[in-house]
DNA sequence: TCTATTGTAGATCTCTAATATCCATTATAG
DNA sequence: CTATAATGGATATTAGAGATCTACAATAGA
């Protein structure tokens, strides 16, 4: 288990917009070089970000991308999610639907939905996540704010 | 990004043993079964554990498998350890070796070792490692002892 | 208006890791 | 001995990540 090397890309494509001038577009092909990926590759991960209303982009001669909102607003969380997508980490063997009976009393007990396997597993994905939002891109540009 | 299925059936296999009488081994047979797993693909899942020592396996007629220790000192980080791999979550995306200047800022600030990308990453896993480390397989047992 | 530039979206290809099965071998209880 | 049961190696299958190409749409500037 890894995260995708298309949310690396992601979140360093963010931070070199952020620390370009406000009001400056940068186009696909510097951001590219810069990562050492190819444009196609990140122009999709660019117009995902686009879709989600993290970044802008202008076509055209002279355009490119730029933040959608200020750098504190765009937590790592948030990339995450738009690139990973939003199924939990850990995926139910069975969908609740238990038949046997070794596991009933930890799967059923006092009709809980979420059985304790699913508690401790979504509990530790949380944790991760309750961090991940805390954190901004504007936090690894200023080196203090990293909670 | 998910847990492997493989990770699923390990913490399910070990809740089967942690839930049997102590000292009576249970065959791979009866446990792939109750998992809905085939047995090939289960026997190499508990042949880890055996590995790591997590499990005690027995060869021959009326052998199988028994937990290795009590299941309060098997810790859901421990199983995942073994069956997905120590990897870090995130991966670096040119091992800390950085031409490009803007980045340089984050990256090589006093000559950290590990740059502030990482240290948001890396701080998220720990947080959900120590949320896994504190949960074991009694911990599910016992409904009232989830962290 | 024309043209060069630049992002978009769809199709498609490759590569890798997860998933899954099969079989020959080893070990052991009875 | 023999039936049983785990082991390890080889191998097949599948799904998803990683990556590329091309036709198209939008825009700035000549
Ligand atoms: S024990 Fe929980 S996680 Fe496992 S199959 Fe049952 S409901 Fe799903
Ligand atoms: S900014 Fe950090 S994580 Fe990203 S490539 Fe550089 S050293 Fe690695």
């Amino acid at each position: 288990m890894q995260f995708s090397k298309s949310t690396g890309y992601a979140l360093h494509a963010l931070i070199h917009l952020a620390l370009s001038e406000r009001g400056h577009n940068i186009g696909i092909k510097p951001l590219a070089t810069s990562l050492g990926v190819s444009e196609s590759y990140l122009s999709k991960i660019m117009s995902k970000l686009r879709q989600d209303g993290i970044v802008r982009a202008v076509t055209g001669a002279s355009g490119g991308y730029e933040l959608a909102r200020s750098a504190d607003q765009i937590t790592f969380l948030e990339v995450i999610h738009v690139i990973e997508g939003r199924q939990q980490l850990f995926e139910c063997l069975n969908g609740n639907a238990h038949l046997q009976k070794e596991f009933s009393a930890i799967a059923d007990l006092s009709g809980r939905k979420e059985c304790l396997v699913q508690k401790v597993m979504n509990g530790a994905e949380l944790q991760m996540q309750q961090y991940l939002q805390a954190n901004t891109i504007q936090s690894v540009i200023d080196s203090g704010s990293i909670e």
